[in-house]
DNA sequence: CGAACGTTTAACCATATGGTTAACTATTAT
DNA sequence: ATAATAGTTAACCATATGGTTAAACGTTCG
């Protein structure tokens, strides 16, 4: 099932790199909006905004539900779970960076003493 | 500087919304490597990889450093954090839909007991 | 009924994206 | 000096993306 995941994972995180996409949800997190109300804050038309909620609604980031000529539509944040974890994965790094660092300064006062070439495949 | 942190955004998940790409940034988890090194995985040219490279060094994923005729990629996780700061904001609301819910479920054991229909703009 | 409303779909356009191969630059090895 | 290696750049291609306007569809209002 990694295959599915990485897909979940491209929806999700292609939806979210868009500032229009992410002001939807943003506005969504207040509660349940029609897809005419969403549109009102931008410059562009309903269509374009109509295109923009079926991207989130394909990456499962909001449900649609019809009561009569109007959609109304909820956010649904689990999907950013995923993502959100796969992130998380990485602060392990970049918080054992900042103590690699540490360490660096405090034993290595003034003059680095090591800094031999590499010669071949990987470095580190 | 709204503008900047949301252009910042359009760029670290854009650039995360890529499976190679993704991958890329695990192989440099493990350590720095160098552009070929990276590419060998992938049934991709060189060039891919290399424009690949170059997305994640403009969304500042990724610094690169030149030794001689090699590019040692060394992963930058800091900009994620930007990230996973914009998606933590909203597991409070999927968090208390769950509660909500929860509520719900208890207070209506059976019959659910209003389904009026809403008038006009927001509902929720 | 017919008009207005809410929304999507269609057709179109410009630009971006992800890939290719070929050519080029720069560095290292023989 | 020549050849091999590491990588980028250029030119190209197909498809995706983000927008437009116009038309269509279904629902509600008068």
């Amino acid at each position: 099932m990694v295959k599915r995941s990485e897909a979940a994972l491209d929806l999700t995180f292609s939806a979210l790199a868009d500032p229009t996409r992410r002001s939807i949800l943003k506005s969504l997190s207040h509660g349940e909006w029609r897809v005419t109300d969403l549109a009102e804050p931008f410059a562009m038309s309903l269509p374009a905004v109509s295109k923009h909620v079926s991207v989130l609604e394909k990456a499962g980031l909001l449900k649609r539900s019809r009561l009569g000529r109007e959609h109304y539509l909820k956010l649904e944040a689990a999907p950013m779970r995923q993502a959100a974890t796969w992130i998380e994965h990485y602060r392990k790094f970049w918080e054992g960076s900042l103590d690699e660092l540490a360490r660096y300064l405090e034993s290595n006062p003034v003059s680095p003493t090591s800094n031999q070439k590499p010669k071949k495949g990987k470095k580190a």
